[in-house]
RNA sequence: GGGCUCGUAGUGAAGUUGGCCUAUCACGCCUCCCUGUCACGGAGGAGAUCGCCGGUUCGAAUCCGGUCGGGCCCGCCA
């Protein structure tokens, strides 16, 4: 029977039997302790006879071990239980020393990021990197309790599709069977499809972008949440419920994970439960009366006004998380619907310096649709649209949704510096591997 | 795609107006000492053709040209 790190307190005095890995070793001569780690955390093991000592020479971090021995209570052992009288079986010898630091904190400097990269599969292992993803796997899973309780159904979509895709960022062409296919940028047409069914959908996927992009903010396989739900009343509902969860997941997490946040230096949390939301046009005007720089040009946010208006939302409204309204027409993609004036009806979400949704209600009306393609140049008897058209043709409700972008928010939450140290094995122009 | 910038032991750094460099330090590694460590401590040791190729020079990690590989910003995009 295998005992756990954690569970050491409810074993005090009698023997256990641990498996993990060796994490560090300090030796005082009369008196060794070693680290073993396993899934819960690390365990102190005290070691005094030599023959068991002697076992672990030339044992490498990383080393897997079978320890039996007694947990007992000691204040002086970190989380005040460690193991006495043990002994040691080597489950699997590494002679190997680790190519990257497995318990020290990893430098994660932009010129080191290669290093990084390249010995992933072993820093994975640090405490560190294992918190930041620790904390990615219990953001998504916040996610998903929040949207089930919200009545959504997790639904997955193909990733290979035909060539025509719904416009926007450029894609990856593959040989499918002789077809030309390409990697799906986007679950936007097949999400908006199940609103027909389900009215409220989501799926949390990879998607591929090939832009050629290198910046801290892009990668070409992004993990994206995509979320739709019909019959709201209003493109508010839908800003609404995105600023809920986003509210809510972060708020748990800042609760449930203190400790993770902590050791990662993650930094506080400020957050209103209502976000501010200003158009695109506010934020030019504030950004040049505040910097003097002219961006009212610009039809976008720039990168630097969306790190502004952050910095002025977190001041001036309490919150890091702030809704940039009011896209402009020209800006819109065909599947949008129009808003007031010259505007669309879609809002991005920034937290923290960077974009991590974009929030646009549907033309859900079919002859408005058909228009909108056409208008865009996009054919709309195109086999890749023919079966979305249908959709719409036998019935689909007012609906809105949003893509959000899970990397960017690890990315920000944790208080990374690029969005590829969010990711376990990141895709960019320039790696395949690991 | 454009601009800027970086490349020194397994890891992180110093040295870069040419010569005190036979390349320095820290972590890690090896040997020895150490019974309360937790970034343990102490003594000793191994480990680098200074990304690669060529040039200038009496002399190049350092200057020049090329090349390869990174990074950051912009554009594009989410």
């Amino acid at each position: 029977m295998r005992t756990l790190t954690r569970e050491l307190k409810e074993h005090l005095g009698q023997p256990v039997t641990m498996q993990g890995w060796l994490h560090k070793k300090r030796l005082l001569g009369g008196l060794t302790f070693i680290n073993v780690r396993d899934r819960s955390g690390l365990a102190q093991v005290v070691i005094k006879d030599k023959d068991e000592v002697e076992k672990l020479r030339g044992m490498q971090i990383g080393t897997v071990l079978e320890v039996v021995g007694t947990p007992v209570d000691e204040p002086r052992a970190p989380g005040g239980v460690e193991i006495h009288d043990s002994t040691v079986t080597v489950l699997v010898p590494v002679t190997d020393e680790p190519p990257i630091e497995i318990d020290k904190p990893l430098s994660h400097k932009p010129d080191n990021l290669d290093t990084l990269f390249d010995n992933r599969v072993v820093g994975l292992r640090n405490l560190q990197e294992q918190a930041i993803f620790r904390i990615r796997s219990e953001l998504t899973r916040y996610i998903r309790e929040f949207l089930y309780k919200n009545d959504f159904v997790e639904i997955n979509t193909p990733k290979l599709v035909a060539g025509a895709a719904e416009g926007g960022a450029e894609v990856f062409k593959l040989d499918y069977f002789g077809q030309e296919a390409t990697l799906a940028q986007s679950p936007q047409l097949y999400k908006q499809i199940m609103v027909g069914v389900f009215e409220r959908v989501f799926e949390i996927a990879p998607a591929f972008r090939a832009e050629l992009s290198a910046t801290t903010r892009h990668v070409s396989e992004v993990t994206m949440l995509d979320v739709e739900m019909g019959f709201i009343d209003g493109h508010d509902d839908v800003l609404n419920f995105l600023q809920d969860m986003v509210y809510a997941v972060l708020t748990r997490l800042y609760q449930e994970h203190a400790d993770n946040l902590k050791a990662v230096g993650a930094p506080e949390l400020k957050l209103a439960e209502t976000f501010p939301r200003y158009t695109m046009a506010e934020i030019h005007k504030l950004y040049q009366e505040a910097t003097g720089k002219d961006m009212t040009k610009e039809i976008d946010l720039t990168p630097d006004e969306e790190k502004w208006v952050c910095e002025y939302a977190k001041e001036h409204d309490g919150c890091e998380a702030v809704f940039a309204t009011g896209l402009p027409a020209s800006k819109m993609k065909f599947y949008h619907m129009k808003g007031e004036g010259d505007t669309a009806r879609s809002a991005d979400l920034l937290f923290r310096g960077i974009e991590i949704s974009t929030v646009p209600q549907r033309e859900h009306r079919h002859e408005n649709l058909v228009e909108q393609m056409k208008a865009a140049g996009v054919d709309p008897s195109h086999p890749g649209f023919s079966h979305y058209l249908l959709a719409f043709k036998h019935g689909l409700p007012p609906h809105g949704g949003f893509g959000f972008g899970i990397d960017r928010l690890v990315e920000k939450t944790v208080g990374l510096g690029n969005v590829k140290e969010a990711i376990l094995f990141p895709r960019d122009i320039n790696r395949l591997a690991p």
